[in-house]
RNA sequence: GCGCCUGUAGCUCAGUUGGAUAGAGCAACUGCCUUCUAAGCAGUGGGUCGACGGUUCAACUCCGUCCAGGCGCACCA
């Protein structure tokens, strides 16, 4: 059994076995020789520059060293492989046989398809969303949301083994405003004139929250502390609500109030940096000596009144996270908070942990349009697009996708009437219209038209481009998602997936299916299945409905 | 002033950790439904990849300097 991993290293061995036979003395061509998958199919199914490299070392044109490799070269694991120079590039193209047998993979491992145990059962935290439980979530959280749920599948399709957390940051001098700000619509609801504290939070959820808590805990006078406590319990309640209508599930909602502050853990990081000489004491405050890594300016750790700073707990907080064992930590946050990256990674580095294994990734801001103009939006004033709006708006699958289609970096323009007006034309329609198209078609195929065994159908002699395309991407399916799941980067699946939409849209509508010939028709029904166990399985990473019809 | 992100077709964005002729969707224009889903297909037009240098056999990709836009730079989180 051959999949795209085991082709790639064969052939990496064989070039570098060939490239040795050639010149003896060249060293560690392994790791120099690049196995790549060339965007022009003219260029073979996979490509390699070996000739380029060894030009120079060599003395030589890379035509004369493509040709002399080529005769070096033999692959035997990969029979009947065609090995074309080509400008100073070396291509192959493997058999159709070769190619046939991902398909019969596909089908036999069927929803499981597309997995594979690379990262070896790596230990990862993948913290994401952990919006301020002071109002509800907006549309970055709902971009942070799609790209942490897709970023978990894909990780875990990869084979790493994923907690998926969720940061409550319930303490500090935010709560006690946003429980002052409470108090205050009660009070209004009452019929008291009160209006909301200084920099407090307004907008309707306010009297939401004000309404749901009279409800349950009846009209009193209400201590600061515990209305902070029964509202921000709310707010988070109603933060899960909101994840789970967009279909993400968190395995782990982290208290900062009771997992660091009351367990003493934020002091105790707080005395380790001192024993370690990186802090310091002035104006009553105690600092972490940032300057010594190469920082600016320094940081607080302690604040004047005696409580730690956000900064400190979360140092906490990323130590706990190694603590309980982990050994990949990745953070996506929204772009506010990017300048806190580094100053977070020099407290960790003083701490002497592993800072290369933790990584935060920004989803970049995202500006709602509607209709080419921009929606203003405020938080201060409660008049900002909540997530729950956005989904009611545009539905789950348009959502997420529009998410995921993007890198987390762009600057993303979401033009809510386009997205909602144009829905048929929305590429996730494109995506899941291939999909339903080969179930209906499967819906009318008998059983007697199907190979009782794939593993010995044979394929037949002569296929064409399209089918060959198609069979391709079957056997490129577990790379993509390796390769998308290893680069945090959700949206090269989404192109991949693309691609083999309009590939087979483009088959569909070239060739028949049901009624050609027996052996044709037979193939075009197994294949037409590969590339259905791919689109589904490929959009279920993705949190993207596959329907069977539309 | 310093830092991060962004700059690719009219618009929104891809571009496989430096590869071969820079791609897709939308918008514009031409064709294609008595036959498996036209939410589709086939095709046309549209680009000095922000600018200028540098490294390399090879630069949209890496380095440097500028230009433009966005966001950060609290004893807020």
């Amino acid at each position: 059994m051959n999949n795209i991993f085991q082709i790639k290293k064969i052939l990496k061995e064989a070039l570098s076995q060939a490239a040795k036979s050639i010149e003896p003395s060249l060293v560690d061509v392994e790791n120099q020789i690049a196995i790549e998958i060339p965007r022009d199919v003219n260029h073979g199914d996979f490509a390699s520059n070996l000739p380029l490299l060894l030009s120079k070392q060599l003395k030589e044109s890379p035509t004369a060293i493509a040709a002399k490799i080529k005769s070096h070269l033999t692959l035997p694991l990969l029979p009947d492989t065609q090995i074309t120079p080509m400008g100073g590039f070396i291509n192959f193209k493997i058999s159709n046989e070769l190619l046939a047998e991902s398909l019969f993979v596909a089908l036999k491992l069927n929803q499981n398809y597309g997995k594979t145990d690379l990262l070896n059962g790596e230990k990862v935290l993948l913290e994401f969303v952990s919006a301020n439980p002071t109002g509800p979530l907006n549309v970055v959280n709902a971009r942070a949301a799609a790209l942490g749920d897709c970023l978990s599948n894909l990780l875990e399709a990869a084979g790493a083994i994923i907690t998926k957390e969720y940061y409550i940051n319930d303490a500090g001098v935010q709560s006690k405003l946003f429980a002052e700000s409470i108090r205050s619509a009660i009070r209004r609801s009452q019929g008291i004139k009160a209006d909301a504290p200084e920099g407090g939070y307004q907008g309707n959820y306010i009297d939401d929250l004000a309404n749901e808590i009279i409800q349950s805990e009846g009209i009193k006078e209400f201590d600061i502390q515990e209305l902070s406590k029964i509202g921000i319990d709310i707010m988070v309640k109603w933060h899960k609500q909101s994840l789970e209508k967009y279909g993400v599930y968190f395995n782990s909602w982290f208290s900062e109030y009771e997992e660091l502050h009351r367990t003493g853990k934020i002091d105790q990081v707080i005395l380790l940096l001192k024993q370690l000489n990186y802090t310091y004491q002035l104006d009553e405050a105690c600092w972490f000596e940032a300057k010594k890594f190469g920082a600016e300016k320094d940081e607080v750790l302690i604040k004047k009144d005696t409580n730690p700073s956000y900064f400190a707990a979360d140092i906490a907080y990323h130590v706990d996270k190694f603590n309980r064992g982990y050994t990949k930590l990745i953070d996506i946050w929204g772009p506010d908070h990017h300048g806190h990256i580094n100053r977070l990674k020099l407290a960790l580095l003083a701490l002497k942990l592993p800072v290369e294994n933790f990584n935060v990734l920004i989803a970049q801001q995202v500006n709602l349009l509607n209709l080419g103009l921009k929606i203003k939006m405020s938080k201060r004033e409660g008049n900002f697009i909540t997530m729950d709006e956005l989904l009611n708006e545009v539905g789950k699958d348009a959502a997420r996708f529009s998410f995921i289609m993007r890198g987390s970096n762009s600057h993303l323009d979401f033009d809510i009437e386009l997205v909602k007006k144009q829905t048929m034309e929305n590429p996730v329609y494109y995506l899941q219209y291939a999909h339903a198209r080969i179930c209906s078609l499967l819906k009318k195929v008998n059983d007697k038209d199907l190979p009782r065994k794939f593993e010995n159908f044979l394929i037949p002699q002569t296929i064409e481009v399209e089918e060959r395309n198609l069979l391709k991407a079957i056997l490129e399916f577990p790379y993509w998602i390796y390769d998308a799941a290893i680069f945090y980067e959700p949206h090269r699946l989404v192109n991949f997936l693309h691609k083999v939409s309009a590939e087979y849209h483009s088959f569909y509508s070239k060739y028949r299916i049901l009624d050609a010939s027996s052996e044709s028709m037979k193939f075009r029904i197994i294949l037409s299945s590969g590339i259905e166990i791919i689109l589904k399985n490929g959009l279920h990473l993705l949190g993207i409905s596959a329907p069977e019809q539309m």
